[in-house]
DNA sequence: CGGTATCCTTTGCGATACTG
DNA sequence: CAGTATCGCAAAGGATACCG
């Protein structure tokens, strides 16, 4: 039984969060700013949310026209219409503004909200395109103009390529690891441009 | 008992979830973007939320830094900090998304829902001040610039008076009821530059 | 893989009453 | 006015099992 209360305010605001205000459902329209997504996928990185309440927010967002359920190549995924992508800059404003959050106790990192943390608190710098591999699933990072940008998927032909995990990307990205102690002890392997990814790094961390 | 679960997640989309994130608490915010205000207010101006639960609300965003209790004058208020008012631009870009939701059955408006729906949806135009009374309680509205603002308070010289109440208006901006039918049956009264007020609310009603 | 179905616990939340 | 206290319930949501 999908939830379907309302705050009975005309308000957009109001209006807004009567549809993407439910609990998880903002971090569902996250997942999907990389591009569709498989419903296993999203069971693996929205991992405290449970397979009913994750069916229940799709199947309301989907009602409310925020994504769709769409069949291709075999294989159903979960899509943003134009209206659901347009909440991209404001989730990333959102971001922004949650930094200055303690970080919870024991965070339980996915790969893609490292990513959409790494895309928020860098910096963009030269053109660099990197191909970043997180247990086992690859995406590109491209920094370069006045932007930062994350998709799924590998680059064509990458200046760096990283691999490691969540936990010690944000490790890095926090600065609670330094890069050289990570690459020695193996939580992570770069071949490339080295330097180049040491300076994606220290743009996170201004203060 | 304030709420105080977490998404456990690094990221900064979800640490702004885990303080504003539960219900009412974006709305309380909202209340707050205009000014400081007295807690009998905001229970007034969010009706569906009882007393119990905006005491929790207030206890929980005054706890995570977003706004303060600060007493002056005799009475005690609730302000955003300097964190909280961060959220403004973010909150208003949220309105704008929300506009195209289907308007809930019923609404219940209140004052200033109506009138962050009306900073969110008119267009500036030329230099006009307007005395906004709606339910007794009295606002400024001033468009020019590219911007149209909204502040609690009477106006110092306002070229346009108008007094109506919260339902008139948010049907006067949704074109639910012309102008002048709410004129000559009383719903709203308007003194100064009319035609300054029929602009503005023309502006509210693009496609 | 992509979900449903069922059960059960939790708790958010509403209603009401009360207090300094 | 500005909340607190108590009660009680519907509902959200977690766990697990199951199915096409």
């Amino acid at each position: 039984v999908p939830t379907s209360r309302s705050y009975r305010d005309a308000c957009g605001i109001a209006r807004a969060l009567d549809v993407v205000g439910e609990r998880w459902a903002l971090l569902v329209v996250r997942e999907l700013l990389f591009g569709p997504q498989r419903f296993s996928v999203l069971r693996k990185e929205l991992a405290g949310a449970s397979s009913n309440l994750l069916t229940d927010r799709l199947r309301e967002l989907e009602a409310n026209g925020v994504l769709v359920r769409r069949r291709a190549g075999g294989v159903w995924r979960y899509e943003l219409t134009e209206w659901g992508r347009e909440l991209e800059p404001i989730l990333l404003a959102l971001g922004g503004w949650g930094l200055r959050v303690p970080l919870p106790a024991g965070p339980a990192l996915t790969a893609s909200s490292v990513l959409i943390f790494l895309r928020g608190v860098a910096r963009p710098g030269p053109d660099v395109t990197y191909r970043m591999e997180l247990d086992g699933r690859v995406w590109t990072v491209r920094t370069g103009g006045d932007e930062v940008s994350v998709e799924p998927g590998a680059p064509a032909g990458p200046d760096v390529s990283v691999r490691t995990d969540p936990v010690t990307l944000n490790d890095l990205l926090a600065g609670a690891v330094a890069l050289d102690d990570a690459l020695s002890d193996g939580r992570v392997a770069v071949t490339g441009r080295v330097p180049a990814f040491r300076r994606l790094l220290r743009t996170a961390l201004r203060p």
